[in-house]
DNA sequence: TAATATTACTTAATATATTAAATAAATCAA
DNA sequence: TTGATTTATTTAATATATTAAGTAATATTA
């Protein structure tokens, strides 16, 4: 029977393992306060930017666009966001996060970098460095098919 | 207000850039052949290994095992995989291709090949094989937190 | 050996992913 | 300036992810 390389040698599946496994360490902290992942994505992005338009913020998030309907939507009932249509083009939603959103925020950062540098002490500052320099050089690469 | 680590010193927002840029090469391909990333993630490992328990499936694919239950169901409804119990051990489910899985898998390989090489072309095999190595570092790491 | 615990898997409920189609506003072209 | 096209977002339909709870078979233990 024709051979596929082995699961160890795909780049995907070995991809998917590290997500996975990365995520598995910060869910149950966004779990504690009562966000998904994709939700904190969404606020992380609305954290450092302000009116950001439905499509940007799909774009940074990673979330396609009739996910991210549905975030905000459930966002937006949690009180943690809002939105706002654009006057001068009236197709466009420009979205913010609301005081509340901004004090998710607050509490959550800490919590993620104390993670995030268990993670760093476990594999190292270089290696995680090295692998995030290889990781973008991809990102870009493969998108400039 | 507290800060975070910006989005591209992320790890899981990296990992997760990657993936998608990935997969979007293997999916056009795959959706041709009427399956799914995660129906061909089922398919290779039963290509390669007979009378797979449900839990051993679950783990080498990735997938959990409630999602498992609804793949298989819909893998078994096109008529690609068959379930059997195992005698020894009623809770047991031992499951395999069909001929017709088997036939979908070689359909499959080359093409998946095919945009694998295009991949290890474009970033350069001494690259993919420097980052592939470092993935199974910090999965074997994380494994063992 | 009967009560309890564990294992393997499935169901259920809610959230997200993917693709296609729909909608409404803005832009373009004859 | 109106009819066609494009853009930004939403709906819809089907598939998957996540967590919790349920079920049936097996294993343990008092």
């Amino acid at each position: 029977m024709a051979k596929l390389r082995n699961i160890n040698r795909s780049l995907p599946m070995q991809l998917l393992h590290a997500r996975e496994s990365a995520m598995s360490l910060f869910r149950p902290m966004l779990r504690s306060f009562g966000i998904t992942d994709q939700q904190w994505r969404v606020i992380r992005v609305l954290a450092t930017q302000e009116n950001v338009e439905a499509f940007e913020l799909s774009q940074q998030s990673m979330i396609l666009p009739p996910s991210l309907t549905r975030i905000l939507k459930n966002l937006e009932e949690d009180g943690l966001i809002k939105r706002a249509t654009y006057k001068q083009d009236q197709r466009k939603v420009l979205i913010n996060l609301t005081a509340k959103g901004r004090k998710k925020y607050r509490q959550v950062v800490p919590e993620s970098e104390k993670i995030y540098r268990s993670i760093e002490k476990t594999i190292g500052k270089k290696e995680l460095d090295e692998l995030l320099k290889r990781l973008i050089y991809l990102n870009q690469s493969l998108e400039n098919e």
